[in-house]
DNA sequence: AATTGTGAAATTGTTCACAGCA
DNA sequence: TGCTGTGAACAATTTCACAATT
């Protein structure tokens, strides 16, 4: 299969191209250019060709690409033509927004369970679905086919609870406590960071930071 | 003053640089050699440095770098070393725990002012701020010295919300909107896309992609 | 003895430029 | 003619390796 080492950036950015499309099919759109997929992303035609060539030839030359037969290609890439089942652990502030945000549903990601360790919020209902006691997540994720899990409990405690949820056996966590966690090697860990764009910003104003390309700016 | 091109990536690991020194700092630890911070943040020892020395030279040969001081001094490079007076834009799910985010607070992102387009959200109380009008947003918000907008709106209507924060003379702008917005050259724009992290870990998956050095995961 | 700071080398990522094709 | 796909050229970033310093 795919033997190619494609870098996260690459990755990135197909997650950015497959919301645009998503925007131009939702227009009407039937084809695109390399280059109106740049304009809109602030990248290179040149860039938007490579990131897609390592994957396959898509497009018609002299045309360009056809919108949705790209959008549901890169969605097949990205592992999003499917449904995820998510676990959200913690329901504070950031917990419960992340339970009502519609994006993830859209994204194909199904929050199925919602875990905590505060005995007033067990029991109770966020989006239809009832909290439950996060002692019980190593029976109750499996059960409930659970694959992705997010953190959202204070930084405290995250490592306890990212042991726990390794212990389950889930693979991937999306952590968006403020720390940084220690998982085995063969869990896949991302960090939520939302100071960092905000330090960013801070940084760009202090220094007058000239604004390049945009790389990741997401 | 500065005449270097410092990346983008540069300044996110300083991010993370900071909150571990934090970290060590609250662990009473007074220094800290670069392959310390490395391993903490799953990085190279020589990209510590290398990082650092662009700023100047912080550490002493055989000995490593002073926790505190080079917190401080990172702080002062980002810009953190001071407060930020921050408006929050649309005060639904993702709106209402930003307002309620402590971590914000605790880089010296502090939230002045709150608004929202929606009559029955308008008047009523966050975390001690009222919720103002957004239609005052070009009044209220030079008014309490708002220095950086986070825009929570939906999608649909974020571009017509970062047109009307441009033109109140806003300079730096976070957007948690799940579309790409366009403004002026001379306003700093970062987005906070948190399918990314999601759909990196689906790619992850269903690709068994072996993880590296872990760039950027934050 | 330990660890920084930094040029130089190696690697990775981006852009160019053009052949190939609809 | 217009636009893709892609090697080759170029640029940026990371790592190496070692002299300098405490």
């Amino acid at each position: 299969m795919e033997r190619k080492r494609i870098s996260e950036s690459t990755i990135h950015r197909l997650s950015l191209y497959l919301r645009t499309l998503a925007e131009l099919d939702a227009d009407g759109q039937a084809t695109v250019s390399s280059k109106e997929l740049a304009d809109r992303e602030k990248l290179t035609p040149a860039q938007v060709r490579k990131d897609l060539s390592f994957f396959g030839s898509f497009g018609t030359r002299g045309l360009g690409y056809p919108v949705i037969e790209l959008k549901d290609k890169i969605a097949r890439i990205l592992g999003v033509n499917r449904t995820w089942n998510v676990a959200v652990i913690g329901v504070g502030n950031i917990g419960s927004a992340l339970v009502s945000y519609k994006e993830f549903a859209r994204q194909g990601f199904r929050i199925v369970k919602i875990f905590d360790n505060d005995q007033r919020k067990i029991g109770s209902n966020h989006k239809g679905i009832q909290v439950s006691d996060f002692k019980d997540f190593a029976d109750e994720a499996p059960e409930a086919g659970v694959e992705i899990a997010i953190i959202a409990v204070p930084g405290p405690i995250a490592q306890y609870v990212v042991d726990d949820v390794v212990r389950a056996g889930i693979k991937a966590i999306l952590n968006f406590a403020p720390v940084n966690l220690r998982v085995p090697a063969d869990v896949y860990l991302r960090n939520e960071n939302m100071s960092m764009e905000l330090e960013y910003l801070s940084f760009a104003m202090v220094n007058n930071h000239v604004q390049k390309k945009t790389r990741r700016t997401v």
